[in-house]
DNA sequence: AAGCTTGCGTACGCTGTCGTACAGACAAGT
DNA sequence: ACTTGTCTGTACGACAGCGTACGCAAGCTT
């Protein structure tokens, strides 16, 4: 029902995203009139800890960080949400807000839907609920993949993990991507994001020139990193399957 | 509608488990077919990774770890259940299984459903529905910030926070739980919790015996542990008004 | 009573990451 | 062309937690 034919066409650009892709022409149709597009802007803040999202967004070349902000100003990411996937389903679970941050990390467009129109499409319609019931699964692996490898695996895993994260959700394979902000995102010093940057660099596996990243060999990349990238997407793929095999 | 004489009352012992005790009556009496009560014991294992939960799990006195296994065989907790929720999450989402094994972490009672069952009466029954989602959001909640407790964080303090975790959930101040268990729980050294053990056990905090840890002084407790403690139970505090405001 | 198993305490060197400080290189604006 | 701000590289001491090894004591078994 979805060729790549039709991903291809501007006409169902929204298909560019997983989950609105993973609609019918019919339910489609009924959110269209509810959705805008938009063009998110790199650093861009779409909802801050504590307050409620007044926007459903649906990212399709963008890419937006879910962080998590300790008391002593430390942060970390605790979910990567690009054309996969949808920023504000604490909308679909409990309707208010939760204790982290929505930000841009790569610039691009998406589409986004008023908080109280989202709620109202989802609960009109069964199909999106189980998209966005599953989709939260693939979040909760992915949430609680980064918990263990915070854990157990060192920085030059992780940072090759994060990497690979990005990529996935990118067309090309340019990273634009200070070291700062990828220190942020582990949650570990700038230093240390240099230290194992350079090791990929010696490798011939990443060039890196002033917060352009340019992955050359995304295979040893893979390898650079712990099981941990493996099994989220391999988790992932698995649901995104059971979506249009409704 | 739920008062605490109703709580006392054995007629009402389900509403032991706060999940079950936010339903009405009407509701209750829905579930209450398929319902059956369980004896849990220790580290019996509720599910495994990769397998479809076989029922929901609804703790009333029983504690239910959610452990993540990497590759290399360690473990890391990424989410506590007792009372406060329900074991089998995955069958509202997806149907399916998660990465992850539910363990008994103590031994006690609660009730359970077939999966089946509960995939039909979550789908009959709105109420319930609204209360599955808002604890996925308590759950995602619980595990990012487990996620970032594990990056930013001592293993003294999360000694302190793990044992508050088990304390909300018990009845007395005496956990069960020997050290090496912690050190599963928290993927570290097993030595590692015995230093941070001495130094809490030195302080007068908790006294230690032999798999018997004893919760002296709570509030003490709190100062030592990191601010995730609070921030997990005051969110999941809010998200279970909500709840009963339904 | 003796032996075995389980749980806890101690010790020591090692390594990854941190905190901090500073320097060089590139980019953009005046 | 020059300045200023941003981004990246380097250095070094400090230390939390790891891996490993061993000893001891409490409880259970026979």
């Amino acid at each position: 029902m979805n060729t790549s034919a039709h991903i291809d066409n501007t006409a169902f650009i929204h298909q560019q995203n997983h989950l609105l892709a993973a609609m019918s022409e019919n339910e489609w149709h009924q959110w269209e009139p509810d959705m805008e597009p938009v063009d998110f802007s790199l650093n861009e803040v779409l909802y801050e800890s504590g307050k409620t999202p007044a926007y459903m967004y649906f990212p399709t070349t963008a890419i937006v960080s879910l962080l998590y902000m300790t008391l002593s100003g430390a942060s970390s990411e605790v979910a990567v949400i690009g054309n996969d996937g949808v920023v504000g389903l604490s909308l679909l679970l409990s309707g208010s807000n939760t204790p982290n941050q929505a930000l841009v990390q790569t610039a691009g467009k998406g589409y986004r839907m008023r908080a109280q129109a989202a709620k109202n499409a989802i609960h009109r319609d069964g199909a999106m609920l189980n998209i966005l019931l599953r989709y939260s699964q693939a979040m909760i692996t992915q949430m609680t993949q980064t918990a263990v490898c915070n854990r157990h695996h060192s920085i030059d895993q992780q940072l090759s993990r994060r990497l690979l994260l990005s990529l996935d959700r990118l067309s090309s394979n340019e990273i634009l991507m200070t070291q700062e902000m990828l220190s942020n995102m582990l949650g570990v010093r700038r230093e240390s994001v240099t230290d194992a940057a350079l090791k990929l660099q010696e490798a011939g596996i990443i060039s890196y020139k002033r917060g352009i990243i340019t992955v050359l060999d995304r295979e040893a990349l893979e390898g650079r990193s712990c099981e941990c990238y493996a099994t989220a997407k391999n988790e992932q793929v698995r649901l995104q399957k059971m979506m249009f095999n409704d």
